[in-house]
RNA sequence: GGCCCGGUGGUCAAGCGGCUAAGACACCGCCCUUUCACGGCGGUAACACGGGUUCGAUUCCCGUCCGGGUCACCA
């Protein structure tokens, strides 16, 4: 007994507090029954990837409204820590819309129960290591890498499991004289758990998402405080997630194997352990087999690649609920106007493995999403995105407003609007034919109209083009160009008798949308010329007319 | 390799012992229609395999196979 205090002495500051001043400090939240605390806990140890973004969206979903869910930065690897990163992840959250309740934010902390960044929380951690040290469940190790490698292959060569446990616990055996004499002589050490358990037990304990899970208890010396006296992932989790008040750690499933030192931990700690919950990841088919979606291989896996491409935030986050919960597609349904966050997330109804990343359902969501947003919010979320990735767009769009309000105002903000745009970077080319200096024109005919049928079509049309009224007048006088020039004002017509006509009503249209839109393909002709104007309208007949001639 | 988790159409995914095995995306066809888009209708396409248990298994149990994860002083 008296060993332990000898040793956490010689281990640790003198200034560091008994544990029990943090339990008395970070007072239980006293939040009703029911309500969850969660966490996003990321490592700024690269850019936002669509892994952290889905995490976020979960735990976000889960805390709910009433709830809390907060951000913890987990900078404990400066080897591995990437420069920027940190802000990336932030301020990438916000802006898709995922706001944390509390913790580190791009203002400042906000919370009562910092700090929120693991290095500054080094302090808390020496106290629990040290309660655990003066409990006799904690020593250094002086073990150096190439000694553990040595055991490692040994244990390899034996063909037993590898990992610092039992016999293979070198330094457990240490005396208190032995630790004090490689103290003196300044060697480098890490701070290990002496872990209690044995492979021969069980412990069990129920996933939200997967349900009943068992496995061997831990009996591994996982190292607790590494050389420079930051704490590993495994006890940070335990000290932060009891201290912050977690109730629900979400978190993704590659950590499901290291529940039982999580588990262990708490206990030896004397902390209740939180619920887990532990989500599948998102993956990416490559050669026939499935993989996690990477964030160094997949550029699709970075958030970033989504705001360039032009996503709308809230788009991929339905996608992401879609993937996420199978109830959630059935409920958009239900509820087309309703705010994704109002959506009551259910983590047993979370899918238990990984769906493979669908760019094509992606897209459906997105044009979906789009389609129902109103001109206002079209224009100014385009704007937006323009004047960050596309320049020469948003000046377009911006010199004349209500030209652009015009244009996206087509077959929009009605029960059944067009869905043409799932991403803004399809914006430029869609409206292109709007503008004269973009207006690049491929003319095309219908295969039963000759060059010379085409011009005196165009030219007819150009003398009476009919925009003076609606939509039903224009049509009227098209149909009435249709009979005087030989072509059936409607297919049906045309079908029962084709050799009584040189075409149809389709034709007529094709000839003046190719002369109009130079494409194929356009919404409402009626809608577009009477945007253009008279004029332009009047001049694009005529350059196509001239081109038929040729 | 040990330990975990998973396996319903190309993809996502309902389904909890008895159903002609939902739905969405993609694909194909038809209808609507001045084109496209929308919308409507229809179609192709699935319970990994082998044993049990049971009157009856996609559903429960075991095994095989396949996929994924994990075995660091990384998270």
């Amino acid at each position: 007994m008296d060993d332990n205090r000898y040793l956490a002495d010689l281990l640790f500051d003198s200034d560091i507090k008994d544990f029990e001043y943090y339990e008395e400090r970070y007072q239980s939240r006293g939040l009703k029954e029911g309500v969850k605390v969660t966490r996003l806990a990321p490592s700024p140890t690269g850019y936002l990837h669509l892994g952290v973004l889905y995490s976020a969206l979960i735990n976000r979903m889960a805390a709910g409204k009433d709830g809390v869910f907060y951000l913890r930065i987990e900078d404990t690897d400066k080897k591995r820590e990437v420069e920027g990163g940190l802000e990336d992840i932030v301020n990438g959250l916000i802006s898709f819309g995922i706001v944390p309740d509390e913790g580190y934010l791009p203002d400042g902390e906000r919370g009562e129960y910092g700090p929120y960044r693991q290095r500054l929380r080094r302090d808390i951690y020496h106290s629990a290591a040290k309660r655990l040290v003066l409990a006799g469940l904690a020593y250094p190790c002086f073990c150096t890498e190439e000694e553990l490698e040595v055991t490692r292959k040994e244990q390899e060569a034996k063909k037993v499991r590898p990992g610092y446990y039992g016999e293979y616990a070198r330094c457990r055996s240490l005396t208190t004289g032995e630790i004090k004499k490689k103290l003196d002589d300044g060697a480098p050490y890490v701070l290990r758990l002496k872990s209690p358990g044995s492979e021969e037990n069980k412990v069990t304990f129920t996933d939200a998402i997967k349900g009943k899970i068992e496995m061997p208890e831990n009996d591994t010396d996982i190292v607790l405080l590494k050389s420079d006296g930051i704490p590993t992932y495994h006890f940070a989790h335990a000290v932060d997630d009891h201290l912050m008040r977690t109730t629900h750690v979400i978190r993704g499933d590659e950590w499901i194997s290291s529940v039982p030192v999580h588990l262990q931990l708490f206990r030896l700690l004397g902390f209740k352990p939180p619920k887990y919950a532990h989500i599948a990841p998102i993956m990416k088919s490559e050669g026939g087999s499935k993989r996690k979606l990477s964030k160094r291989r997949d550029p699709e896996a970075a958030v970033k690649y989504f705001s360039e491409q032009g996503f709308e935030p809230r788009a991929v986050l339905e996608y992401l609920l879609t993937i996420a919960s199978s109830g959630f597609e059935d409920w958009r349904r239900a509820n087309k106007d309703a705010d994704i966050f109002d959506f009551d997330l259910r983590l047993n109804k979370m899918s238990q493995s990984g769906a493979l990343f669908d760019m094509d359902k992606l897209l459906d969501v997105s044009k979906n999403y789009i389609s129902r947003m109103s001109t206002e919010a079209v224009l100014s979320s385009l704007l937006c995105w323009a004047q960050k990735y596309n320049a020469s767009l948003y000046d377009r769009l911006s010199s004349d407003k209500a030209y652009a309000a015009a244009i996206f105002s087509i077959d929009r903000d009605i029960p059944k609007p067009r869905k043409d745009i799932a991403k803004w970077n399809e914006a430029a080319e869609f409206i292109s034919y709007f503008y004269d200096d973009t207006f690049a024109p491929q003319y095309e005919l219908p295969e039963n109209i000759s060059s010379a049928a085409a011009v005196e079509i165009l030219e007819r049309y150009a003398e009476e083009p009919c925009l003076g009224g609606d939509k039903t007048q224009w049509f009227d006088g098209v149909k009435r160009l249709c009979v005087s020039l030989g072509y059936a004002e409607n297919t049906k017509e045309y079908k029962a008798e084709p050799d009584k006509y040189k075409g149809h009503i389709g034709d007529v249209s094709a000839v003046i949308r190719t002369a109009v839109t130079g494409r194929r393909n356009s919404p409402d002709l009626f809608e577009i010329m009477r945007i253009l104007g008279k004029d332009r309208t009047a001049s694009r007949l005529k350059a196509a007319a001239e081109y038929f001639k040729k």
